[in-house]
Order: structure tokens, then sequence, then C-alpha cells
DNA sequence: CTACCTTACGAAGGACGTAATTATT
DNA sequence: AATAATTACGTCCTTCGTAAGGTAG
């Protein structure tokens, strides 16, 4: 099997279309259909279907392989490549919205500025699955991002990448002032048909908050996709609906909230990055981050 | 980057020789020389040294990429491959040791010799990290595996296969009879300085214990390196040292058992197998393992 | 001097593009 | 009929093997 079949392959099944593929990848019509045609022979087994274009039920098996394949080879060559590239002129930073809001990253930032005058630095935000493939693909040389997670950390990553756990804070429920619950520490499981604020840029997706509570319920009463943190603190404190942040964002005197007593969740910030090679900008921020 | 390239670079950085590599993979050293030189042009990156043949700096780098994305692209072709093949004359179950001795194997290969009378069936020892491999490469249909596990369940696998639980049992600490411990529940740690018998191919490693105790210590006062348990029990029995089981092989009269209290521990047999084709001998195997 | 890797060069095979063909809607 | 994939075929480029050339031990 080589790998520029697979990329073909996958293209194919993405757009649906041989002529689409073969746009998009530079080559002709013909071109592509004798890949896919060599793919199939070489498999001995049908993976498309023509007209419309859909993949077998061995394509399907296949594409599930072909997808992360393609991106640790991807994630290979930018890893050998930073080898040897000239330590960069510009280093590109993903931030998912609430790890930006909590961590050192600005502070970071300042000391790697003052250590090499020279490096332009981007920080865009991304979102956690995002992040993890563009640190693949080279298309960021880091990414901070949070999530929630029990005590036990597995630290489970299906991308060819490292995460380094930064931090691990309490969260807490965020209640609009005077709220009757204020001050006491609730169980997760009860508030379950509670109103939630769904705020899956900025807060723990509620997908993830049942996932933590083995429950179903936290059904959204109100969705905000912004990527605000004080907008969504405000929509809290309004009474909107609860929310779940870490306590070092609460600063904020209009809402209140109250610790969970179980289960025992924590907001975890990890750094994402390929095995970095020393000296590179990337790892001199690693380290700063790290030593928070 | 293409994968025969990989194939190619990982044979000389194994072989540390690029005459033996051509050997192996039937080309001429010339073939493989400019092969390295076609890849280290692609990646403008050495990856060897020459006299000696070593992997450098970058080349080390690409190695640890190289094999996890071989291994998947030949878990790939296996993969789609075996939803065409009619289903086959054969199947080769991979067992570790205890897994072996535990899970209702023979009965289930029993009741699938009733229902696929023609079917040859071949039963292999392995070891847990090779049986993975071995399931994605396609040289074993199906594997029974064992291992310790704490109650929240990772499943961790970074090989392309998927393992289900079938089993997890409680697991005892072995003793002579009249052993003064005999009957008391204890906690694992406080027998780290305890004399143990190393029989990684039976019971569950040293090092595996000693993770989950998150201790140093359980050093080995004896070793075992058959896959009898039997003998095993013998050795426990006469004192030569402490070893773990599941209370499902302890029914040996010679010996003793205590529970252990903290942490709380499992011993779990896990089927691994690829995704499975509807109707092939493996997936009806598997279906009779997984219904105890 | 002798392994062993690299480079040069020619031949064979593979892959792509153009263009004609077939199939599906 | 029109749209879209396949097949046919010629050309070019890649990759291999043979053989000569370096180079380190």
């Amino acid at each position: 099997v080589e790998a520029q079949l697979l990329r073909t392959f996958v293209a194919v099944a993405r757009l649906a279309s041989f002529s689409a593929a073969a746009a998009e990848l530079g080559y002709t019509q013909a071109a592509v259909s004798q890949q896919i045609a060599a793919l199939e022979s070489d498999l001995k087994t049908q993976l498309l279907n023509r007209r419309p274009v859909t993949p077998t039920e061995a394509g399907t098996r296949l594409l599930e392989h072909a997808e992360p394949i393609l991106l640790r080879l991807d994630a290979a060559r930018t890893d050998v490549t930073r080898m040897t590239k000239t330590p960069a002129a510009k280093i590109v930073v993903g931030v998912t919205p609430l790890a930006g809001a909590t961590s050192g990253l600005a502070a970071a930032l300042a000391e790697l500025r003052n250590r090499m005058p020279r490096l332009a630095i981007a920080v865009r935000t991304a979102n956690r699955a995002e992040a993890a493939i563009a640190v693949a693909r080279g298309e960021l040389d880091l990414a901070l991002t949070d999530g929630l997670t029990a005590p036990g950390d597995p630290l489970p990553e299906s991308v060819p990448v490292t995460a380094t756990g930064l931090s691990e804070k309490p969260v807490r429920i965020v209640l609009p002032r005077h709220h009757p619950l204020a001050g006491r520490a609730v169980g997760l499981t009860d508030l379950a048909d509670a109103r939630w604020i769904a705020a899956d840029n900025v807060a723990p997706p509620l997908k993830e908050i049942r996932r933590h509570a083995a429950t179903d319920g936290f059904k959204p009463a109100l969705r905000y996709t912004g990527e605000d943190i004080t907008t969504l603190i405000n929509l809290a404190a309004e009474g909107h609906g609860l929310t779940l942040l870490p306590e070092s964002v609460l600063s904020d005197g209009r809402v209140t909230s109250v610790a969970i007593a179980q289960p025992r969740l924590s907001h975890r910030i990890e750094l994402i990055h390929t095995s970095l090679p020393k000296r590179s900008p990337a790892a001199t921020l690693a380290a700063i981050l790290s030593e928070r």
C-alpha cells in the first residue's frame, strides 16, 4: 500500500467525486481513476461504489486507517524537518479560549519575547481536537488546551503528539449571586436536570460533563457560541443557566460558585507539542510554560 | 513521504547495514542506497550516519513514527482484505498463558468446532505486546490477553486494534498454606519488601505491580520463565515467594491466598481483534467468547 | 587492501495526460 | 443528451540493476 494512493483515496471519498478530487490534487480525472483502480487491485477489493461515489464497507474500513496514517506521515515529516530547520523566525501557538484565560500564557510570551526579541509570535484560538491535529501537521508549533479530567489521569492521545499536563485546578459551578445553592458543595448528578448553558468554546462542553457524571441530562437551556468568558459569566450571573469553570477565572463579584463534591473533577491545562528539538523557540516557550 | 522508503529505512536502521537490508528486502545495495538518498533529500535531512550505520537524531525521530505507520499500513491491508476473503479455512488464536487458563477458551473452541466442523483451529501462546501487533498484521485472527487493571478502565491501545474486555475478576496474593497472613486482607504496598516470584509469562509482571502500587520494591527473589501455572503455584506453595493470581485458578489445596485491600485491582481478560467482518470464523469465536 | 557505501548510466516499468469509450441519470 | 468514470495508448519519468568509483577502517 503506497501512501499516495491513500491520499487520493481519502480525497475521492471525502469529495464523493473522482473529478473533484483530481482538481483538488492537481491530477487529471483519468489519473485518479487509475490510482483508485491500482489501490483496489492491490487490495483485491472494491473500495468505492461509483455513481454516486460512496465508500463500500471495505472502503469505510480503509478510511478509518488511512486518515490516521496520513496524519502521522505529516507528523513524521514536520517532526523530522523541524530538527534541521534554522530556529524559525516565527512561532505559532494555538490556544483554547479557557486555556488562554487561565494559564500564564501572556506572561510566558512576554518572557519569550525578552529572550528572543526578533521572534514573531502568533497566537491563534483553536479547539482541542483541531489543535492536536494542527500541531501534528506543523501548522501550529505548540498548543495550550484545556479540559475536564477525573483524578486518574489518562492523558489520552490518538494523535501522534505529546501532551504535557501544566496544571490541574479545581472547577466550580457558577451561580448568580444570592443563589440558594451558594456556599454548599453539591454532587454533579444532582444538577443533571438544572438549566445549563452550552458554551462549548469557552466552558467544558456539556457532553464532557455528561460523560463524567455518567448520566443523561445536562440539557442546554441556552447556547453561547462565542469565545468570551466575561460574556459567559454575565449570562450565568443573570441566571440563564449554570456553567462550570475553573475557580481561577471566577474573581467576578457578580457571581458566586459552589464546589463539586462528586465526582472529583479538575480543569486541566495541557501543552501539546511534538518531541521538541532543543533550542527551538517552541521548546523555549514550552520550558517557560512548564515552569509555572 | 512514500511508504516503501520508510520500509527500507527501518530495515537499514534495524540491521545497521545497507547491504544486509538489501539482502533482506530483495534489492541490490545500490537500490537501497538510492532509496535512502531519496528519503534524505525529500526530508532535506540526513537520517543515517555511515560507517558505522547509525540513525542520526532526526533519523531516530523518524523511526519513532515509521514503525507505527508501517504497522498500521499492515493493519489496514489485513483489515480490508479480511472483508473479501472467503471465510478462511483456518483460524489462529493467540493466548497469553494466564488468559488461556482462566477463560472459557477451550469451551468456546469446542462450540466453534461444533458450528464449523471443517475449520482448522490453531492456538498459539503469545505475550500481550506481541499479540496486539500480530493481530494488527493479520498473523493472528484473534488474541486473548490478560493483565492487571485498576477499576477505572483505560483500555489503552497504541496499536490499531480493538480490545474488548471479557471479564474482570479479583486477584489474590498466593501464599503457602498456614502462612501467617492467610485470611486477612492486606495493602499491596505493605508487601513491597516481601519475597516475590517474577513469573512474567504466567503471572502479572512485577513491573506492572510496581506501577499499580506506585512504589519501588517488589524485587524478584526467584525468577520463573516457564509458562505453566501449576509450576508457579508449586513454587509459591513451597514458600519461594509471593505471586499474584486471579482467584479462579487458585483451587489448589496446597496454597492459600489473601485479598488485596488497596489498591483495588482486578485481573482482566481482553479479546483483541480488528473490526471483524460479520460471519467470519473469528467473529463467530469472538461472539462465543463474549457471551460468557 | 578490503568491506561497504555512493555515483553513473542504461533499460524496464510505472504513472500521468490526451483522447476515445462506456455507463448512468 | 449530458455528466462522469473507465479504458486505450503514447510519452515521460522514475526506479532498479550493473558496474565503476570513492572512502573509511
